[in-house]
DNA sequence: AGAGTATATGCAAATTATTTGCAAATAGCG
DNA sequence: CGCTATTTGCAAATAATTTGCATATACTCT
């Protein structure tokens, strides 16, 4: 799971970002290149000192707009701010924190083959479009001490 | 899914909240009561409009320690507030919102049986303790318009 | 490449969400 | 009832997110 950064170029998320009919501005490639740099999801506050030339609204608008746009993901883990990371150039995945620590890991398992469950479940619903799901537990560290 | 409040006393909430060993408070019972006359997952600032005689330190506070407790589950949906729910009282379950226009629904799809692959896939944790998984998709009404 | 238009950004301020310190009130225990 | 650990109110601090508006920039079209 996780590691391997791949760490493509500026132009490469140029394409990606064009390709999802959003407009590709230099803040957009410096935060998807800084969160390209970052192993786990990272806060705007956090990430304001990686990208010292965005203002931080523009964090948040821009982030706002590559969720959207399926480029990032924004994570909720321990803690009232949300955190963002990479949605592309890794396989989609997921969390496990711990409770004592707050040691965030990726972890590979995923509901999506439950989608067709829960549209089944929820006549109200005609499609599903994504999911958040992250686990919380004690790392080896923290159980043994 | 969900429906069917069982709407029990604040005297069974009050042993609820013992079995816990947690102090059994006026707010805390209210809360709790609030909660159960709730049909999803609230915001602690429409709380405070149910619960008016709970400051809302107390609420931060009191949600703080019942979710702790494993009384009351935080969820994290649309929009930057968490929002709360009774964990007792009903089966544990999700929940699936509209992106389009923030409908919610119970959703009983669930993960427990994936903890233990979870433990696999990361070998720096000993156990599991929560999950937090929520869909997003778009109504029916939302669908066709 | 240049003009025109829609969208993005900076900046400051507003709003919303959550946390904290401390004195007074209260729950649980004997 | 009296004692002690916790909880609560209140006000204030801090953190998180959103917004208005003037200016800058990306993208489309010529
Ligand atoms: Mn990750
Ligand atoms: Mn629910
Ligand atoms: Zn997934
Ligand atoms: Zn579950």
């Amino acid at each position: 799971m996780s590691q391997k950064l791949p760490n493509r170029d500026a132009v490469s998320y140029g394409e990606a970002i064009r390709s999802k009919s959003v407009r590709v501005t230099k803040h957009r490639l410096l935060i998807m290149t800084a969160l390209s740099h970052e192993r786990l999801p990272i806060s705007i506050r956090d990430l304001t000192k990686k990208v010292r030339s965005c203002n931080e609204s523009t964090l948040y608008r821009s982030l706002e707009s590559l969720v959207d746009a399926q480029l990032v993901r924004r994570v909720h883990l321990d803690g009232a701010a949300a955190r963002y990371e990479l949605s592309i150039d890794r396989p989609h995945h997921h969390h496990i924190q711990c409770v004592r620590c707050g040691l965030i890991q990726d972890v590979d398992i995923c509901v999506r083959s439950k989608e067709e469950a829960v549209l089944r479940s929820t006549p109200a619903f005609a499609s599903v479009v994504d999911h958040s799901l992250e686990f919380f537990g004690i790392c080896k560290p923290c159980a043994s001490r």
